[in-house]
RNA sequence: CGCGGGGUGGAGCAGUUCGGUAGCUCGUCGGGCUCAUAACCCGAAGGUCGCAGGUUCGAAUCCUGCCCCCGCAACCA
């Protein structure tokens, strides 16, 4: 009988740079899941790639000065070595910028542009030109554009758009016959409620703004916008064609068994997709698996924030299994999960050192001991072994009904038990004291038999998740890893086969001020490396604005006075802002101001600062600023005001 | 009232769908063992389940109100 297909796929990683291990886990994650259904003897397709276009991707090229494929080659790159050192097996690593997903992207708008779901528009709507920005009729204020209050006039730009409410009512029908298709559950009424219930906006699918992309094949002053691109190399991967002349890969594996995702992307590919795969009169996926984040120490993972953690720099310190085991295990389902350095070395230390190494390596150690290593199951069993035996023939079928559910954690959790009850097994049957008693030799082989089989059955169903450790264990025992679908059998190592001495630890127990200590060298030499490069290209983000020189005439066009604040309050619903009365002579004037984050409206009354008096009023959050006040700011981002160094009228000019 | 997630012993989490002795791992303390990576095994301490009301014989779980944290969105003239 021919093996069940299954189709795995990740969302594609955007390739702006270096992805931390936020991002790695969706790979290691998927890569958990393909291996186990592998190992459950299914015919598995796992696709991952890169999606390499957009305007971000535009602009970070030009500050490198280096064409946008020239960048994205080099992050791909980068991508693809680390998804390699995490020991992935995609089969296949699919990049936006191939040519046939390209070709197949221009001619799958074609054909939705022909059939009338793709239509060309225009953003219509009043245009304010000083804000940039297009308004539609409700959301004017008296007319006027709503963030400044000046005047608008109508006016177009044209894009394609996609009929996205033509399809809302087959798609919740789908959502009604397949439960399943959102999980966790939680997000499919967050979908229903915030976006299919409102009514579908149509999409926009095309964009002029930029060049990064792909063109419209029949209007090429136009790209096609990221989602009708990114989403379908999911088949693009597989040979799909848009005349019909899909290839054999497409024909098998599509419908995609389960795409895996990150949760902030369940939108796009619970909504959106479904309904590109309808109108492209194909079958939908069987399910969208939204998983949480990776949280460093409870908060996001952000460059500016200084806290990334990187793949590989993990892997240097613990090694490519136990950053696995780490993320798998400490994800949980729906929930964000928490990645710390200490964290890390406390897990890897108790059950992977602890529990799992130096379970093989004592086992390891007494066969070799008692019997130059060789197992033999004499069959002296005692009652206490069923408990064992059976453990151990119930495993795979916890694992299997936890995996289905993609409970990994909850997978793991159920080998590590079993793990942990092998190490009683060797306090209960005690074999050091058999070992005295020559009348207890069979007993003792018994138990080592046991524990040696029992370990190997571990082993096998650790693979997917720890396929290195899963190998060199079944290496060390001298027999071959079991795949799931074997796991019916205790006793299948055959007496008189030898266990190898443990060469080296399987995992090294690790203690944190080391670990802290080697972190913060590299962290040191990375700053190092940043700071060298930040040289070595001077100053490019701050100084282009400006110029080396000016004339005294173009100071002379500032207007900057003293002012002294005599009201100030926060800004309702903003974090920063902070809006101040202000006297300048005889004028009040109110000003808007991003400094919340260092000065209370109480430290703000009665201070005299320096103020920009004749820059164009701005509305901020509703306010309108009518100027500016000065401030310095480190590259930390901290703030201080400047204030006159003696006491001065307020209203005196600056000069 | 912008959207969403969360608050359970020192730490990280499960339990909340369908109310009924509050559970797991780590840490701490005490004991045991010596095959093993200061590991392994046993035991103990430690919790007003964010707060306040309500429903109920009974609430971590259901209802109402509130507080706090974290993302997103907004925002730095």
């Amino acid at each position: 009988m021919a093996k069940k297909p299954y189709y795995i796929t990740t969302a594609i990683a955007y390739t702006s740079g270096k992805p931390h291990i936020g991002n790695t886990y969706e790979i290691i994650l998927s890569d958990a899941i393909a291996r186990f259904k592998r190992s459950q003897g299914y015919d598995v397709r796992f696709q991952t790639g890169t999606d390499e276009h957009g305007q971000k991707i535009e602009e970070k090229a030009a500050a490198q000065k280096v064409t946008p494929k020239q960048f994205v080659d080099g992050v791909a790159a980068q991508i693809k070595e680390i998804w390699d050192l995490m020991n992935v097996s995609y089969d296949k690593f699919i990049r936006t910028t191939d040519a046939d997903h390209e070709k197949q992207v221009q001619k799958i708008f074609k054909k939705l542009y022909e059939q009338g779901d793709i239509y060309k528009g225009t953003y219509e709507g009043m245009y304010c030109t000083p804000c940039e920005a297009f308004w539609t009729p409700s959301q004017l204020k008296d007319g006027k554009c709503p963030d400044c209050g000046r005047e608008v006039k109508p006016a177009k730009e044209e894009a394609y758009f996609f009929k996205m409410s033509k399809y809302a009512d087959k798609l919740l029908a789908y959502y009604e016959e397949h439960p399943e298709f959102i999980t966790p559950v939680s997000r499919k009424n967050e979908m229903v409620n915030n976006f299919l219930k409102p009514g579908l906006q149509d999409l926009c699918v095309s964009r002029t703004s930029f060049r990064w992309g792909i063109p419209v094949e029949f209007d090429p002053k136009h790209v096609v916008y990221v989602w009708l691109d990114a989403l379908t190399n999911y088949i693009t991967g597989l040979g799909y064609d848009a005349d019909g002349n899909s290839g054999e890969l497409f024909k098998k594996y599509w419908p995609a068994d389960v795409h895996v995702i990150g949760k902030d992307i369940i939108r796009f590919h619970t909504i959106y997709w479904p309904i590109f795969l309808m109108a492209l009169g194909l079958p939908l996926p069987k399910q969208v698996f939204g998983h949480p984040w990776l949280l460093m120490d409870g908060s996001k993972m952000s460059k500016s924030r200084g806290n990334v953690i990187y793949a590989d720099e993990l892997v240097k310190v613990f090694g490519v299994d136990a950053v696995r085991y780490f993320v798998l295990n400490d994800m949980p389902f729906d929930n964000d999960g928490n990645i710390t350095w200490e964290l890390i070395t406390d897990r890897v230390n108790a059950d992977l050192a602890n529990n799992l190494g130096n379970l093989v390596s004592r086992t390891a150690a007494m066969s070799l001991k008692y019997f130059d290593g060789v197992l033999c199951d004499k069959g002296a069993a005692e009652p206490v072994d069923e408990e064992v035996r059976s453990m151990a023939l119930a495993l795979y079928k916890k694992v299997a009904a936890k995996m289905d559910e993609f409970k990994i954690s909850d997978a793991l959790g159920e080998i590590f038990s079993f793990l942990r009850r092998c190490n009683k097994y060797i306090d209960e049957t005690a074999p050091w004291v058999l070992a005295r008693d020559e009348s207890k030799k069979d007993r003792l082989s018994t138990v080592l038999y046991n524990l040696s089989e029992s370990i190997v059955i571990a082993a096998g169903l650790l693979y997917p998740f720890l396929p290195e450790t899963a190998e060199k264990i079944a290496k060390q025992f001298n027999t071959s890893l079991r795949p799931c679908a074997e796991q019916k059998k205790f006793g299948l190592i055959e007496n008189g086969s030898r266990v190898s001495p443990t060469e080296e630890h399987l995992f090294v127990r690790r203690n944190y001020k080391d670990v802290e200590a080697e972190y913060e060298k590299m962290h040191a030499a990375s700053e190092k490396q940043e700071k060298q490069e930040k040289q070595e290209k001077p100053a490019k983000a701050h100084e282009p604005e400006y110029p080396a020189e000016i004339s005294i005439d173009d100071f002379a066009k500032v207007r900057m006075q003293v002012a002294k604040v005599i009201a100030c309050e926060k800004v309702e619903k903003s974090d920063k802002l902070l809006k101040s009365t202000v006297q300048l002579g005889k004028e009040t004037r109110t000003v808007v101001s991003g400094i919340a984050k260092y000065y209370t409206p109480e430290q703000m009354v009665g201070k005299k600062v320096i103020m920009v008096t004749n820059l164009k009023p701005a509305k901020l959050r509703g306010v309108l600023s009518e100027g500016m006040i000065l401030c310095a700011e480190n590259e930390e981002g901290k703030l201080c005001l400047l204030t006159p160094e003696t006491d001065i009228e307020d209203g005196s000019g600056i000069f």
